[in-house]
DNA sequence: AACGGAATCAACCGCCCTCGG
DNA sequence: CCCGAGGGCGGTTGATTCCGT
């Protein structure tokens, strides 16, 4: 079926910015007779426009209701949550603000809230406190307790090394993401040491873990509901490690969607970000036992690849070997 | 004063939905 | 029920303004 493109069929209308005679012309001709039909409409009233054009020059700015002038701290407020509510429904939104209209809101999200939201360190799309950067200043102490997973002298001292170079490496940094995740969430085929007593690091906050920020990136709700880590092989962390090594078997310039990491380019092609699924899975699951039942097609689950893969990092240098591999670590500077 | 990059926002584009013939 | 005109909507563009150097 298809419409046709906008304005398509009259040639040789104007476009581009409205003078003041065209703005008059189009006011007076509305307070007479109304708009009726746009399409019609800028015949009767002798402009050179496309009657689209004609609507938005009313809608967005010539009508007589429209507030002006710069947004007041409570509609911020108020877009801010309606927009936490209703995600980019503009024309849902500029129903609650009377006199805004739907572009107007847009605009202003798209040029100052976000930037706000951003900078206070909230996603402007999920409205949850982004979990990047802090994620990435515990991951030395989720190292060291990691315990059998990874050699954690040498970790801290990666970190320390790398710390500067990390935080502007973006690829490196999702890979990061996708660590921490799996360590959190992964129970190894028998539990490390290290592993069990993640619970009581995270209770104390020690290492410079962002507590909060864990439990967001989980949806934990509380620490009392931290999931068990037992040796019952939750599916979703292996899951997780799966998806991980997806990602350390690709070069440079890894998607998100490969890591499976928050915080990258997701939804906009219909992808599913498997990080979000697995959020959805540890709350329906109430943070206890996981089930894979909804593993997304973008990242197949393969169990028995995962033990292996395991297996082989917890030999002697698995995991300093893999690190790098990353580049992360220089192992003469160990 | 001149220039360039960033920020802003009006206007456009094109897809989608509704409704009437 | 089908089709297409009309209108609504969210995303994007590009001209203009602002601001730092």
């Amino acid at each position: 079926m298809g419409r046709s493109p906008s304005c398509d069929g009259e040639t040789g209308v104007k476009k581009g910015p409205w003078t003041i005679e065209e703005d008059k012309l189009l006011v007076e001709y509305i307070k007479e007779k109304g708009h009726g039909s746009w399409r019609r409409l800028p015949k009767l009233a002798g402009l050179n426009r496309c009657g689209k054009s004609c609507r938005l020059r009313w809608t967005n700015y010539l009508r007589p209701d429209i507030k002006r002038g710069r947004f007041t701290d409570d509609e911020e407020k108020l877009i801010i949550h309606l927009h936490s509510l209703l995600g980019n429904k503009w024309s849902s939104i500029a129903t609650k603000l009377p006199g805004r209209t739907d572009n107007e809101i847009k605009n202003y999200w798209n040029t100052h809230l976000r930037k706000k939201l951003l900078g206070m360190g909230i996603d402007p799309v999920t409205h949850r406190p982004r979990t990047d950067l802090s994620l990435l200043a515990g991951l030395p102490g989720l190292l060291a307790v990691a315990g059998n997973f990874v050699d954690s002298g040498a970790a801290t001292a990666a970190w320390n090394m790398n710390a500067l170079k990390l935080q502007v490496d973006a690829a490196k940094f999702q890979l990061l993401q996708g660590l921490v995740r799996a360590l959190t969430t992964a129970a190894a085929p028998a539990p490390a040491p290290g592993m069990d007593n993640l619970r009581a690091l995270l209770a104390v906050s020690t290492g410079g873990i962002d507590q909060n920020m864990l439990l967001q990136q989980c949806q934990w709700n509380d620490m009392n509901n931290l999931p068990a880590l037992t040796s019952s092989a939750p599916t979703s962390g292996m899951h997780n490690i799966s998806g991980m090594f997806d990602g350390f078997s690709a070069s440079d310039g890894l998607s998100s969607t490969e890591l499976g990491c928050h915080g990258g380019v997701s939804g906009r092609n219909g992808t599913v970000d498997p990080m979000v699924a697995d959020d959805q899975e540890c709350k329906n699951n109430g943070g206890g036992g996981v089930s894979c039942e909804e593993t997304p097609a973008s990242s197949p689950f393969d169990g028995l690849q995962s033990l292996n893969l395991i297996d082989d990092l917890n030999t002697d240098g698995g995991w300093k070997d893999l690190l790098e591999q990353m580049s992360w670590l220089n192992s003469s500077e160990l």
